[in-house]
DNA sequence: CGCTGATTTGCACACGTTTGCATTCCAGCC
DNA sequence: GGCTGGAATGCAAACGTGTGCAAATCAGCG
């Protein structure tokens, strides 16, 4: 009823409780010289006119914040999004703030750069694979650590967290080489993601090394359901038509097993291998049970908060970038090891 | 190299240029009063210095800031993530920041209330089905306006978005019993959800006034995928197994449809028909072909921004309840009407 | 040149905290 | 009782900005 007017500040329970502002200032402040008399009192005061420490003004005189800028994008991968909700929450749990920017075209992410440094965050993460170029330099200037998540970004002096690209590549290509595939597609999304890049790299190097084997399409810019549904018809169609496929992202391996089973009759994973990356929900589903690379969030995480907490009260830290390696998961859209070793071909029949 | 040690302010920018910290201020406030020649001396001085106004100071002068609260929970609800990212995009559009808070339990809500209250937020949204009951007073005392998102929260004098459950209710009823089913089934997830319990009523009370026709199970807290394949296999083992199932959510529906096919044998929609709510990604793709009830998310959103915004600049603005409708989007999980009229029979047989 | 009015500028205060420093208070001890 | 030292408290100066008010500047006009 009289709140209407004036908010209440510190002067306000200074007054009820008799004490001057520094004094109200100390009971919020842990570790101050405060009796535990007047605290009792300040308290009380506070308590009854409803007061809460202004966080603006606090921020203002210490000159840094508890915000944590972040910046998103690929909303349609369900990874990113867990990976946001995990570090909304770890950021929470240390009493930081965490104020989000979906950003849509490359364009904004100045902008929104910008912006967030005005609101003098103490970090920014990026959770996209979108790369703020020229931003990078100015974020180091103005003395605000960048961490960039699922994205190495080479050169930019940013502390990064990301799958370790060249060995998965590794995993993949010799699991599908290993199950006797001779002509292998890849289906990926941005062509400049450093992840994707990598691995497509060293199965490239895999696959020259194994005589009969070969890649018979390599497609950027193939994303979701409806693309891999629609790219698996056309891999078909053409004159090398793949025995075995790799996609970057689930929901586009489950267009092309959809595509193969019931566009074209095909048997997978007799006629047609499938291996899908990111093992989200739809993955294990049953009429699904699609093969697929483990995405270790919690790891991922993990390193992200590691790394990110010390800096965001020194500055000085240097940034340091962490490759995290993860593992195959195999279910039925993928046929298992051609040549497994005598010792397991013992074990099984016997 | 110069800028290693202090913050550059609006009075080194002054200096610089030559002219008073009012000066610079007013450089940066649209429709002050200021000379375009100083203006231009002004923007290069802060050009040259890497001069940016401090949003927390200005903040605290102004006494209210651009940053918007937003509680978030429900991350396993592809919806609920769908309005984050644009209630997200049309806030920056508009100059606001977003505070994200992802609330794990309900206990936390209270505490992170406080905190966004602390940072003097402009209003806080919840996109959540949980409400923040006695939150809500206390934001209405500090003049912060509050929008539920999903939820109406009757009585607690907020402002809301959410689906019309009696509406759609009624639709779904009179689709399921016009296909001739006689036993229903209704999977949903927590039960005091606004929009589910209000469904459930108008469900109920149409199939009350159907005879012949009964509701056999109305079973709570079925949520997602494996829970859904699990509840089917239970309904079946019982005395009186459905002809036809809502889920209030697509994942839950997928599992139940699974589950019918490939645990009992069943056909859908011949044996069982499924309806799902949501109408997300995997209602479409082809191995599912799910029924389902179409969710209106830009129309959610534009409501949303629609009363949110005057109330972001005055907070006398009494608050607003908007209820939304919407339809059916019929694809191969039920059967078509039973009985169609006359006209359709004459047309469809001609 | 002097006057008027409009435009531009600067001064100084306010916003709500924190914190170094000085002061006060109080208990303990010779 | 006087002295000492530590704890508790208050004073006042920041932090970086916006803005009312008054002073200053300037153009225009008689």
């Amino acid at each position: 009823m009289n709140s209407k007017k004036k908010r209440v500040s510190s002067v306000d329970v200074a007054e009820v409780a008799g004490v001057s502002v520094a004094a109200v200032s100390r009971c919020f402040t842990p570790g101050a010289s405060i009796a535990p008399a007047t605290r009792e009192r300040v308290l009380q005061a506070a308590n009854m006119l409803g007061y809460r420490p202004n966080f603006i003004a606090r921020s203002l005189n210490q000159r840094r914040s508890a915000l944590v800028g972040l910046l998103m994008s690929g909303w349609n991968n369900y990874g990113y999004v867990e990976i946001l909700r995990l570090l909304s929450e770890r950021l929470e749990a240390k009493d930081y703030e965490v104020i989000l920017k979906s950003v849509l075209s490359e364009d904004q992410i100045e902008e929104y750069v910008q912006q967030m440094l005005q609101y003098q965050v103490a970090a920014i993460i990026v959770v996209s694979e979108v790369l703020p170029s020229p931003v990078a330099e100015e974020c180091r200037r103005a003395g605000v650590p960048v961490m960039l998540v699922n994205r190495l970004g080479r050169g930019s002096g940013c502390s990064a967290v990301s799958l370790d690209g060249l060995s998965i590549g590794t995993q993949v290509a010799s699991f599908l080489i290993g199950c006797g595939h001779q002509r292998l597609a890849l289906l990926r999304g941005r062509p400049d993601i450093d992840f994707t890049a990598d691995m497509t790299r060293t199965i490239t190097e895999s696959v020259a090394r194994t005589s009969g084997c070969r890649i018979v399409a390599d497609i950027t810019d193939v994303i979701g359901y409806d693309a891999g549904r629609q790219a698996i018809g056309e891999l078909l169609a053409s004159d090398n038509p793949p025995d075995a496929i790799f996609c970057t992202a689930d929901t586009t391996a489950v267009g092309v097993l959809d595509g193969a089973r019931m566009d074209h009759g095909l048997r997978v994973p007799e006629d047609l291998a499938i291996l899908g990356n990111g093992n989200r929900d739809i993955a294990s589903w049953a009429c699904h049970e699609l093969s697929t690379v483990e995405y270790p969030r919690d790891e991922v995480i993990d390193h992200c908060i590691r790394i990110l907490l010390p800096r965001l009260s020194d500055e000085t830290l240097a940034p340091e970038i962490q490759l995290i390696d993860t593992h195959l998961v195999l279910r039925k859209t993928t046929r298992p090891p051609a040549e497994p070793t005598p010792d397991f071909i013992g074990l099984a029949s016997s």
